[in-house]
DNA sequence: GGAGGCCTCGGAAGG
DNA sequence: CGAGGCCTCC
């Protein structure tokens, strides 16, 4: 007697669902049904009576762990809150701060994010008297970040002669001093960087046996989703916390890992038989999401790679259209042609806006996009553009809420100490910065005592730090007494730095100042409803705060916050812009992938190794199976990069596609183009494919006029209409036939006005029509 | 302390 | 070309 639930899986879904004791793998092909496998899996194990509390499920953003717990919720009710859900870092993060004593670490420990680890990194640099020409922060960082995901302390790195003798080949000798400076600013401001959460998370389970002890015991189940992306160190957290009941469940898909570069460790996945002799592994490899074309085609690029688990991804739908191939001569005509043939689908298949996605490799590659949808007045929005917890406003407000709850903070207390200006310059902060290490304290201590005056200040700044402090010890007083909304607006108000944007009456400003509303207002919906997206977490520590809810609670929610904005972007019908990783997880009914060339995708930072080529690779696969229904591909022949018209030659991973799913498009054929698919024509891709009246064209054509050349590239099917007249018959695939009213502008932009018999009128672009004439006669 | 000019540099990005 | 950091000048 299997729960109905069940029913709406298909068999290798039902049996990663019900196989539930144990290491389990789910290798789970794109658009196979993911998601609803762990979702469902969750709401089985709280079926069959596992307390909630008792399971563990981490992702790796915040919108897969809200999604997914929302979806559990929709199937078990609100048991789903109970939950130890969340981010990697969240979860983390929360019981570092349940654990923080043992680490040396206060519960109310600051977060840094990259910013503060980048200026902090400049400071140290500074005061080394280093040039960061030579040690640039965000190398030095990367660095430091590799070593922490890989687990190495700053002791073991000093200790190790092959980073050692790495630091003193690349010139930088001072790597392993300056991992050891970052480590001991970061402790003594009581701050950890993204990286920290995960490293002291080991730190705390591989030195305290009885802490690992008990987390071992509570997290009797474990899910990890996208365990593709996983590095060293959270899966050597996994490994120990799983290692009492082993029921851990990893699901991912190895042709999806495109996260090397930031530490993904793919072998996490390749090896993780071998580290669980006893492993249960499920393949979902029937595609829901795509066509036939689409799927048969993203399989036939991936074969390309060596290194892979063995899968066979298939679907039932039909075989659909054709993937589309665009050649385009410049980035701007392959902008309009995209363009165009969103237009033009939209009126075919009376599509939305939203159904349609524009996928590139760069964030640069938006422009000519951009451009040319506002030209043909298709609303489109950006993904991946500055996000609301980035702006300067919100950090500065935000680094105020810090410095309330964590006075050490040197990052936040940096940041605001004179915003708005209230006199305490540059000079005054480096004066405090050395006096501060020259006493092994924080900026904090050193001000805290500014009546001793330890740094010799003049009495007018000695007075102004005062004032400071006092302003920050009357926030701290209120933490625990006022709700969060209180204090968050008095801090707001008195900080001054409502008034400040207030004034502004630039767009900028008032945009600025509707930010900090914004803010203020989620932070007000915080405190009156509690919605939250990290776990609620541990029955004993949690419960009694839910009703009287302070800032540090609020900032404890937000500190892993990177997007505030989802739900209201849900209903605008646009047309969806943004690069490959970012559309990871995400489906369209119509995707773009845009600029495929040489050096550009393949990246020319990754040609030189196999396994940079082959992430390159995965990311392609990734690209073509976002698409539900529509797929089209293009290149440009030339493209502006840093201001300068460079040329390129076709993706290598063009070739790869099996010609069979393939067709060109929106590229004029002739005879003798040598543009031949397949296996046949080895050298199809040479540099000169281009037929040369073109060529010329193009070579003589002021970009900005370029354009023109984009009429010429439309490849029609249906009769010639370039001499459409008033009074003619003509028929359409979807209006039938119809009588011809007028015709207006010019070819190749003429517009026609048909009468459509039993339909009506119709204004009708003619290069996008297809019509054909039935009646060539006139009146 | 802040605005504006100069220089540099350039992949993708979750938390 | 454009963003961001730094320096200079007021």
């Amino acid at each position: 007697m299997t729960p109905d639930y069940l029913n709406k899986l298909n068999d290798a879904q039902q049996q990663a669902v019900l196989h539930t004791e144990g290491p389990v793998m789910i290798i789970a092909g794109a658009g196979s049904g993911k998601t609803r496998v762990l979702t469902y899996r969750i709401a089985h194990l709280l079926h069959n009576g596992v307390d909630a509390f008792n399971i563990l499920a981490l992702t790796f953003t915040n919108k897969a762990a809200r999604e997914m717990r929302a979806r559990i919720e929709k199937l078990t009710g609100s048991e789903a809150l109970n939950l130890w859900m969340g981010t990697f870092h969240a979860v983390f993060a929360k019981i570092l701060r349940i654990e923080s004593e043992k680490l040396g670490f206060p519960s109310n420990f600051a977060i840094y994010d990259t910013d503060d680890a980048k200026s902090l990194m400049r400071d140290i640099l500074r005061e080394q008297g280093l040039d960061d020409k030579i040690y640039k922060p965000e190398v030095v960082l990367n660095r430091i970040s590799a070593a922490k995901n890989n687990l190495y302390s700053w002791q073991e790195y000093q200790e190790n002669t092959e980073f050692v003798n790495d630091d003193h080949a690349s010139g930088k000798p001072k790597l392993g001093l300056l991992f050891e400076l970052y480590v001991k600013r970061c402790f003594k401001a009581s701050g950890m960087d993204f990286d920290d959460l995960l490293y002291n998370m080991y730190v705390l389970i591989n030195r305290h046996p009885e802490t690992l002890h008990k987390y071992q015991h509570k997290f009797k189940y474990i899910l990890v989703d996208e365990f593709q992306d996983t590095n060293y160190a959270q899966y050597m957290i996994l490994k120990k916390l799983s290692a009492v009941h082993e029921n851990i469940c990893v699901v991912g898909d190895d042709a999806q890992s495109i996260y090397a570069f930031r530490g993904a460790n793919i072998r996490n996945i390749l090896n993780f038989e071998k580290d669980y002799p006893d492993l249960k592994v499920f393949k979902l490899e029937q595609n829901y999401r795509s066509t036939k074309n689409i799927v048969l085609a993203a399989n036939s690029i991936i074969v390309h790679n060596k290194h892979q688990l063995k899968k066979d991804v298939w679907t039932h739908n039909d075989p659909g259209e054709k993937i589309q191939l665009m050649r385009a001569l410049s980035d701007n005509e392959e902008g309009n042609m995209v363009a165009q043939s969103i237009f033009e689908t939209k009126v075919n298949k009376q599509w939305h806006n939203k159904s349609f996605a524009i996928l590139y490799r760069t964030n640069a590659q938006s422009r000519a996009m951009e451009e040319a949808l506002r030209k043909l007045n298709i609303s489109y929005r950006i993904y991946g553009g500055l996000s609301f917890y980035k702006r300067k406003e919100i950090k500065d407000l935000i680094a105020y809420f810090r410095l309330t709850i964590n006075p050490h903070d040197e990052e936040a207390l940096k940041r605001v100490i004179n915003v708005p200006a209230r006199g305490i310059g540059k000079t005054t902060i480096e004066k405090l910065t050395v006096t501060a290490a020259e006493n092994d304290q924080s900026i904090w201590d050193v001000i805290e005592n500014s009546s001793t005056n330890p740094a010799g200040f003049n009495n007018g700044t000695l007075a102004r730090i005062h004032d400071f402090v006092t302003m920050i010890k009357s926030f701290s007083v209120k933490l625990k007494a006022d709700n969060a909304y209180e204090l968050s607006s008095h801090i707001a108000t008195s900080t001054g730095l409502l008034r400040e944007l207030y004034a502004d009456k630039t767009p900028e400003g008032l945009s600025r100042y509707e930010n900090v509303q914004e803010l203020l207002n989620g932070v007000k919906e915080f405190t009156e409803t509690g919605r939250s997206i990290t776990p609620k977490g541990d029955e004993d520590i949690f419960r009694e705060q839910d009703d009287f809810r302070t800032l540090d609670m609020f900032m404890q929610d937000i500190a892993l916050l990177t997007d505030a904005d989802d739900e209201k972007k849900q209903d605008d019908d646009t047309v969806s812009l943004m690069t490959i990783h970012a559309a990871k997880g995400l489906e369209f009914p119509a995707v773009f992938v845009v600029g495929l060339e040489e050096n550009l995708f393949p990246s020319q930072l990754s040609v030189n190794s196999r396994e940079d080529l082959e992430e390159e690779r995965r990311l392609f696969y990734v690209a073509i199976t976002r698409a539900e229904h529509k797929l089209t591909i293009s290149y440009a022949s030339s493209r502006y990069r840093w201001g300068n018209l460079v040329n390129c030659e076709p993706s290598r991973f063009l070739e790869e596609i099996n010609a069979e799913y393939v067709e060109e498009s929106g590229i004029r054929k002739k005879q003798d183009s040598g543009f031949v698919f397949g296996e046949k024509s080895l050298d199809r891709w040479s540099t000169k494919p281009l037929p040369s009246k073109q060529a010329a064209v193009f070579k003589n054509v002021p970009s900005h006029l370029k354009k023109v050349n984009s009429s010429e590239v439309q490849n029609f099917t249906g009769d010639d209409t370039s001499n459409i007249q008033t009074g003619m018959e003509v028929e359409h695939q979807r209006f039938g036939t119809g009588k011809v009213l007028l015709v207006e502008g010019k070819f190749p932009d003429l517009k026609a006005t048909i009468f459509f018999h039993g339909i009506g009128q119709k204004q009708l672009l003619l290069k996008f029509a297809r019509l054909k004439i039935i009646n060539g006669t006139s009146d």
